[in-house]
RNA sequence: GGCGGGGUGGCAGAGUGGUUAUGCAGCGGCCUGCAAAGUCGUGUACGCCGGUUCGAUUCCGACCUCCGCCUCCA
């Protein structure tokens, strides 16, 4: 079998994937969703690309442990240090409690995931049930020295640190002349919050008692001790969208360096942006799509799923609704052309297609090649039970659950099914003048006919 | 200023030193009473200029241009 091999961007190249334990599950911890509002298609893209990895890892025969965070807290607004807390603003926006608002889009995350195919995480791990893990990360950053005190909380030093930044290979003097924030009491532009203090005189919905005074951890804190906690201190891979390579997991690193002395993952690999009008969708710019935008104008969520896999996840993927309906047809021809396959005699999966689909996905998840083989396997001349099997094998890791899928039932009026019946009739005795009429008359009520040899189908136009 | 990725046929998007994915759309054939659906077939596309080479879209260099990250962000 074709060796796995993945980009790993902390050392920038392809790796052959080893197993840390070669007994034992594989250790994947993906950056979650901050649930202060619904997540967009741009971060599904992400969720897409982990779900693949996750599904090529069982391909190749190993069990993935996933775990996940839920940042319900902590995640500030504006740079790292200095804005309001998410939860607490999405609170004030919506009238509803910060543990209401994380509730409420947790769920609908949850909801999304599905309608998306992304298997669940092993693990969700909620950032507010891990507050006891934080604070003694915290507590154990200070008492090595890495930490000091400001008048709004508890920061990280990171000039402690000779490799500080590694990952993202940042510099000081680049960092100072694309500086975009101020410093603040912060000692050096890269430091960042492990815990901020409750504003004086002001009760937080979400705050907590800790050796340094109330108040709620800095966001960068949870994945690194809940990956540790779920984890160890150093496991396989760790996933997350290409904005978080230069602080959010730099900032991981660093602390974990500091605590453990472990850059925390073996491989880190990231998914790149999906583009909208030549720009990153993002919600600070208003206009942003839900699963729920694309259901409303008619699109089957896997149709995104399909267009995400025709493009490789180290590539950022350009948004057209026009793209969207040529994966919805093709999404269709693929789920019409498998349904029609028979599902007896049982046969099974041609080796030497599963091979070469082996070779494409091992080949840092190569999707698009992946996909591909499934039309030439659709559309090739092997028997058809051998067909079947080797899609269905496929979808193992496509993930459009192809075998689940059949025709939807769309009920049909009958008035319709009357017209329909009539040109049968008219066909029948060659009457094609009429059988015209009643076609187009059909057609005008919002219905396609479709005339095969044992009779007719409709469809809704 | 630093780090990184692009510019491929109408669209999206793979990939490769010579045989040049895939899907959608278009065009043509078959099928059909005619259509639709289906099916088969079909396109010398690789930003610009040099260089290397028998040969470059693919390698090297310069240039133009677009995008992302370095605030929040998948």
């Amino acid at each position: 079998m074709p060796t796995l091999t993945l980009y790993d961007n902390y050392t920038r190249s392809l790796r052959a994937f080893k197993p840390l334990h070669p007994d034992g599950e594989v250790g994947l911890y993906t950056c979650g969703p901050t649930v202060y509002d619904y997540q967009h298609i741009g971060n599904y893209r992400t969720f897409l690309f982990e779900d693949g990895l996750k599904r090529v890892l069982r391909w190749n025969g190993y069990a993935v442990k996933h775990v996940m965070n839920i940042t319900d807290v902590g995640h500030l607004t504006s740079d790292a240090d200095s804005g309001e807390d998410k939860m607490e603003k999405g609170a004030r926006r919506t009238g509803k409690t910060a543990w209401e608002i994380a509730e409420l889009y947790t769920v609908a995350f949850l909801d999304d995931l599905q309608k998306l195919a992304i298997d669940a995480p092993t693990i969700l791990s909620r950032a507010t049930d891990h507050i006891a893990e934080q604070i003694a990360f915290i507590a154990d950053l200070e008492r090595k020295g890495y930490t000091y005190r400001t008048s709004d909380g508890i920061y990280f030093d990171t000039t402690k640190q000779e490799d500080y930044g590694y990952l993202a290979r940042l510099n000081r003097e680049g960092l100072e002349g694309g500086k975009r924030i101020n410093l603040g009491e912060k000692r050096c532009i890269t430091d960042f919050a492990l815990w901020k203090f409750s504003p004086l005189g002001e009760k937080r919905q979400m705050e907590w008692e800790s050796p340094w005074g109330v108040g709620f951890p800095g966001w960068h804190i949870e994945c690194s001790a809940m990956a540790q906690r779920y984890l160890g201190d150093f496991f396989d891979i760790h996933c997350g969208g290409e904005d978080h390579i230069s602080i959010h997991h730099t900032n991981e690193i660093a602390q974990t360096e500091a605590r453990v002395g472990t850059r925390l993952a073996n491989f880190w690999m990231h998914g790149y942006f999906l583009l909208l009008n030549d720009a990153k969708m993002a919600k600070s710019a208003g206009a942003f799509l839900r699963i729920q935008s694309l259901i409303d104008r008619g699109y089957d969520p896997l149709s995104y799923r399909y267009l995400c896999l025709t493009a490789h996840y180290r590539k950022q993927l350009t948004f057209t609704w026009d793209a969207l309906d040529a994966a919805q047809i093709a999404l269709d021809r693929l789920r019409e052309g498998f349904h029609a396959l028979p599902t007896t005699p049982a046969g099974t999966p041609d080796a030497a297609l599963i091979e070469r689909f082996t070779t494409e996905i091992n080949d840092d998840l190569n999707l698009p090649r992946a996909l591909a083989l499934s039309w030439e396997v659709l559309r090739g001349s092997l028997d058809l039970a051998v067909k079947r099997a080797t899609l269905a094998r496929f979808d193992d890791v496509l993930g459009f659950r192809l075998a689940a899928w059949s025709p939807p039932e769309i009920a049909v009026s009958d008035t319709v099914r009357t017209l329909a019946e009539e040109r049968a009739l008219a066909r029948k005795s060659k009457n094609w003048t009429e059988s015209d009429r009643l076609r187009d008359a059909i057609n005008s009520m919002g219905w396609e006919i479709e005339d095969a040899a044992d009779g007719y189908r409709l469809k809704p136009r």
